[in-house]
RNA sequence: GGCGCUGUAGCUCAAUUGGUUAGAGUACUGGACUGUCGAUCCAGUGGUUGCGGGUUCGAGUCCCGUCAGCGUCGCCA
């Protein structure tokens, strides 16, 4: 070892020993006779004094360090004089005398440095990863990830769980995202799939007896980026045999529960809430509603039928919805101008038609220029519906389901943000559940997997499942914090007979189905326990535990939106050898005429 | 693919309705300073205003295109 000790260890019980420590060249005060540095490591600070006492050739040689240089230093530990302490240091009541220094790596003039206030660019952080690590937050993040992960593996470990790697080179499978592919160099012209999930092969762990498995699993989706969403992606991975939905979610109750007291030293109560995809939708316009706080979507459909305004009954009449949401005390401080930017962003990114709202007096009256449209009875029945009250702004969505779901969800998540209308340190866990086994595919009338096409339908719902698919429910389930998708899963079908039923509602034949997913058929057909999983999105968790507002701030090397990465320049362009091995010939995109 | 925000010194930002030589803090360079801790003080270097076009007597500012980062919709079983 090069070093006796951290940065972040010695204090006053040290005192008068001799010590060597390394580390990087932090602040540095020179005041000409003296210098004094902070000496930073991952573990903290420790301020070395460079005094004249120790000979003018050292104290010359302190002053040629700059910002991140990599030094050892030996010295002895000294109390600080009296009233120089520094309590904002954990170090802060010593210092190191030092007597020997060396240089172990200069460094160039940093683009920025890991103490600087204000935060550099994204993209310049990214490009210079190394010196963004270094900052102590993003120390912090990854210790914290680290910790969690270690949780959850010790959570696991406890309940009897075996920890098996599954493979990273793959078979594309033609459901959900798009893949990222992998040339084979001994069969030119195949292809492997890098991993949406390790899905198939945790059902096969389960057949082949393994029944209880997790994996800490790089999952990998071509698809474009979020704020929550990386191309590459860490998911806790966990499968269950002989289980019911009740045991997967009671067991990562537990886990949540865990979590929260180890990492937040929170308690929370369990069972942890659930609510039905359906009440979901209805309540909150989303499948992931952020419960921190209320403002509730509110149906006044049937009001709107009687009513005079044409843009609340034709639509209200004839099978559409009209839903609104009460933004509490909002109306002083949303003038017309901003209510037209509302509705500009429910337009643009919504396909809604427009906005009705009304601004509730201090009478408790609603006011707006459409006003005039409905009887005062009127207006008193939608106040009500929509408990309002003095100076609150209420706001109307008039289109179909969809429509009024996702604009809602937009409206009530803005305004949650803008007033303020949660606590940002609240956690909120919580399970929606039921969902629905199939949705309606966009183009034609056929059913697609609103999950993936080995979800078990619910018991009540098998025997009306052809007859009524849209009314089926699946056993699925999303642990949802803070309005994220944090974890999502389902009871599997081990049953053949269902299983054929439902690639047939998914519009595929036996041969189809037997083309893509043969093997796992086959290994259903060899004696398949009932299971049922889970996956938690790990770098999500780690973001809400750490009050991160995106992922890539709790991974180490992330990519950016256009899914590069800044620091390697990847992707990039290989070899013409390398290409000609793989028997792939790049053909350039056409360009267009001007 | 759509929409939006941002892009000015190494970094963080400013620059009035479009108007003189594009400023400040910090970093950097040099100097002073023996108790600092975001050290202080003095002086200095540092600019293709992302890139390309256009409008104009005149563009950091307005328009068009383009690139990059971010947010979001589509997409993500």
């Amino acid at each position: 070892m090069l070093r006796s000790h951290t940065c972040g260890e010695l204090n006053k019980s040290n005192a008068d020993e001799t010590v060597t420590l390394c580390g990087w060249t932090d602040r540095i005060r020179d005041l000409g006779g003296a210098n004094f540095i902070d000496l930073r490591d991952r573990y903290g600070i420790t301020q070395i004094v460079f005094a004249p006492e120790a000979g003018e050739a050292l104290l010359k040689s302190a002053q040629k360090l700059r910002s991140e240089d990599v030094i050892k230093v030996i010295g002895t530990v000294q109390p600080r004089p009296l009233g120089q302490e520094n309590p904002k240091l954990p170090t802060g009541e010593i210092e190191i005398r030092v007597t020997e220094l060396e240089v172990l790596s200069k460094s160039e003039v940093p683009p920025f440095t890991p103490n600087q206030h204000e935060l550099p660019n994204e993209d310049l952080r990214l490009k210079h990863r190394y010196i963004d690590l270094r900052r102590r937050d993003m120390m912090n993040t990854l210790m914290l990830r680290s910790k969690i992960i270690k949780s959850m593996r010790d959570y696991f470990d406890t309940h009897n769980f075996i920890d098996v790697e599954t493979p990273i080179l793959g078979r594309s499978t033609p459901e959900g995202a798009r893949d990222y592919l992998v040339p084979s160099r001994v069969h030119n012209g195949s292809f492997y799939a890098l991993p949406q999930s390790p899905q198939i092969y945790k059902q096969i762990m389960m057949i082949a007896g393994y029944d209880r498995y997790i994996q800490v699993a790089r999952c990998f989706r071509d698809e474009d980026l979020r704020a929550d969403r990386q191309p590459e992606f860490t998911q806790l991975d966990v499968e269950m045999s002989f289980i019911e939905t009740e045991d997967i979610l009671s067991l990562i109750d537990g886990l949540m529960a865990e979590l929260a007291k180890e990492i937040l030293d929170l308690d929370i109560s369990l069972p942890l809430p659930r609510m039905t995809y359906d009440e979901a939708m209805k309540r909150f316009g989303h499948d992931a509603p952020d419960l921190r706080f209320g403002m509730e979507i509110v149906d006044v459909t049937e009001l709107a039928k009687s009513c005079d305004f044409k843009v609340f009954s034709e639509p209200a009449n004839s099978g559409k919805f009209v839903r609104g949401v009460n933004a509490p005390g909002a109306a002083a401080n949303y003038s017309r101008r901003k209510i037209d930017e509302l509705t500009e962003f429910v337009k643009g990114n919504f396909g809604a038609k427009g906005i009705v709202w009304f601004k509730v007096d201090e009478e408790g009256i609603l006011t707006a220029p459409s006003a005039k449209n409905f009887s005062a009875e009127q207006l008193v029945q939608i106040g009500e519906a929509m408990d309002a009250k003095p100076g609150d702004l209420l706001l109307f969505l008039c289109d179909d389901w969809n429509v009024t779901c996702r604009g809602l969800y937009g409206l009530r998540k803005r305004f949650g943000a803008e007033l303020k209308l949660y606590d940002p340190n609240a956690m909120h866990f919580s399970w929606i559940v039921e969902f629905p086994m199939f949705d309606r595919d966009e183009e034609g009338d056929r059913w697609n997997a609103m999950h993936h096409p080995f979800t078990a339908p619910r018991q009540e719902d098998l025997a009306t499942l052809e007859s009524d698919p849209s009314g089926a429910r699946a056993q699925a389930y999303d642990l949802v914090i803070n309005g994220f998708e944090a974890g999502g899963g389902t009871i599997r079908i081990h049953d053949g007979e269902v299983q054929s039923k439902v690639f047939s509602l998914l519009g595929m034949t036996k041969e189809t189905a037997r083309d893509r997913f043969g093997f796992l058929l086959d290994a259903l057909s060899y004696g398949a326990p009932p299971h049922g999983g889970i996956a938690l999105g790990i770098d999500r968790v780690v973001m809400l535990f750490a009050k991160l507002s995106n992922i890539r701030d709790c991974i180490a090397f992330p990519k950016t939106q256009k899914a590069t990465d800044m620091m390697t320049e990847a992707p990039g362009d290989v070899d013409e050898a390398q290409l000609a091995e793989l028997g792939i010939t790049i053909v350039k995109p056409e360009t267009e005429e001007v």
